[in-house]
DNA sequence: CGTAACCTTGATTAAGATCAATTCTCGTGG
DNA sequence: CCACGAGAATTGATCTTAATCAAGGTTACG
C-alpha cells in the first residue's frame, strides 16, 4: 500500500503527488479483522478515515442494545468527516466525539486515519479541497435524506428497494442475479428490522414468485413487480 | 429590510459591507402567508434560501400523502443549500430538483432566495465562505443524525425529548413552562406520528403527573421523570 | 354567532417485535 | 472423512405499539 491509493479518494483527486505523499506519510494505517471496531461513538475525535480495503459499517446502538446500521463504506470512501468542521477549537481540545460507531464487516479490512490537525492545515491552503469536501458532505446528506425517506415505508418496500439497488450496483448485466455481500443479520439491521422479519419477507417474496433465493444468492424472477413494490 | 439581515447569517458573517450589499441586491425576496409553499421537491433547483422572518417547515410526502416534517427553519437560518454542491454543471442545466418540500408555518414569513450562480462565484473567490459552508452542512448532518437516532425510540420518548429540548431552548428560567409554537398537527408530523397518537401521549403524560397542559402551554411538573423517559 | 379548523376520545386493526423452538450450514478437530 | 458444536437462518404462536376508523367536543375568528 502506498500514497497512490489516496488518488482514488474523490476529495484528494485535486492534489499533486507531493501533497498526496505528505498526507499519506502523516496518516495512520490500521488493519482490522471482521467485527473489530474502528471507533465507538463515545471516543474523542481524532480525524476522519479512508477505507482502503474491505468494508466498514457505521451504526448506532438502540436503547435495547441492538445495532442500527446507517451505512456501509467501501474502498476509497471516507467516513467520520463531519466533526471536523464543527468548531475547530473544540476538536483540538478533545471535546468532540464520533457521531456513530464504526466496525469492519470483513476480515482484512484496511483503513487510514487522517488526523484533523493535518487536514485542517491542508484545507486552509488548498481551496479546491474545501470544494471537494462540500461535495462529499452533500453526498452524505443526500444519503441520509434518502435513508429517512426509506424509513417512511414498510419492510417489504425497503427490502425490494435494497434488492433493486443491489442489482443495479452489481454488474448491470441483465441477468438479475444478486449476491448479498453482508450477513442477513446486518441486512436486517440496515433495513431497520430484525432477522425473523427479514426472513419472513424474503419468504413472502419467494412465495409470490418475485425472487428465488439460495444462501447469499438472490435471483430476481419478476423485476417488474419488485419495482412496483420498491417505488411506492 | 436591507442587506444587514444577511450579517446575522453565520455563513455570511465573514463578508464585508460591499459583498453583503452585492448578495442582497442579487437575491430575490419572497413574502409568504401561512401554508404557502416556497418550493416542492419536484421543482428545478434555483438556489438556497435564508429565512428573514417567520418559520419554514421542511418536509417529505409519505406514500399515503401525509407530511413528514424533517425540520423547522427559523430567522437567519438557511435551507436547501445541499444541491448547490452536487456537480455545478448539472445545476446550470436545471437538472437538479429540491431535496424536499418547504412551506411557511406562520403568516408574514419572509425568505430570500440566493441564486446558485451568484453564490458559486462568491464561493470561488472567498475561501472563508466555503469553510463556513462546511460548518453549516456539518450542522445539518448532525441534525439528521440526531433525527435518525430519535426515530429509533417510541413516541413517548420522542415527545419527552421534544418537550425537554423546547424547555431548554425557550428562556432557560427554571419555571418549566413551554409554549408549543407550532400546531399540534405539525408537531405530530415532526415526531413521526399522527394527531390522535400525539393527543393520547400528551394525555398519558398528564395522567402520570409529568406535565400540565392548557392549549399551547405545557407546564412540566416532573422534569426528572420526563428526562428519564427522554433519555432511554 | 356560526362554521371550519383543531383537538380529543373510544373501538378496532395491522405490522412488526418478541418469545420459543427447530433446522441448516459450515468450520474444526478427532 | 465424519461428527460435533456454534452461529445463522427459519418457522410458528403470541404480544405490543401505534395506525386506522369513527364520532364528538373545543376553539378561534370572520
Amino acid at each position: 500500500m502506498d500514497s497512490s491509493v489516496l488518488r482514488n479518494v474523490s476529495m484528494f483527486s485535486v492534489l499533486n503527488d507531493k501533497e498526496l505523499s505528505k498526507i499519506y506519510s502523516f496518516s495512520t494505517p490500521k488493519s482490522l479483522d471482521k467485527g473489530e471496531m474502528v471507533f465507538f461513538e463515545t471516543e474523542p475525535y481524532l480525524g476522519f478515515y479512508v477505507v482502503v480495503e474491505g468494508c466498514i459499517k457505521i451504526f448506532k446502538i438502540k436503547g435495547d442494545g441492538r445495532e442500527q446500521i446507517i451505512h456501509f463504506v467501501h474502498p476509497y470512501g471516507t467516513f467520520a468527516e463531519v466533526p471536523m468542521f464543527e468548531q475547530y477549537e473544540k476538536i483540538l481540545n478533545d471535546q468532540f466525539t464520533y457521531p456513530a460507531n464504526a466496525m469492519a464487516t470483513e476480515k482484512d479490512t484496511k483503513v487510514l486515519l487522517i488526523r484533523s490537525g493535518l487536514f485542517y492545515e491542508l484545507l486552509r491552503k488548498n481551496h479546491e479541497i474545501s470544494l471537494k469536501m462540500l461535495g462529499a458532505l452533500s453526498k452524505r446528506l443526500r444519503h441520509l435524506n434518502n435513508y429517512i425517506e426509506t424509513r417512511m415505508k414498510d419492510i417489504p418496500h425497503r427490502l425490494a428497494e435494497f434488492l433493486v439497488q443491489e442489482c443495479r450496483r452489481s454488474g448491470g448485466s441483465d441477468i438479475h442475479k444478486v449476491e448479498i455481500e453482508i450477513t442477513k443479520h446486518d441486512l436486517a439491521s440496515y433495513l431497520g428490522t430484525i432477522d425473523e422479519t427479514l426472513s419472513r419477507t424474503f419468504k413472502k417474496f419467494q412465495d409470490d414468485g418475485l425472487i428465488q433465493m439460495k444462501g447469499k444468492f438472490v435471483t430476481i424472477t419478476d423485476i417488474k413487480k419488485l419495482l412496483r413494490i420498491a417505488e411506492e
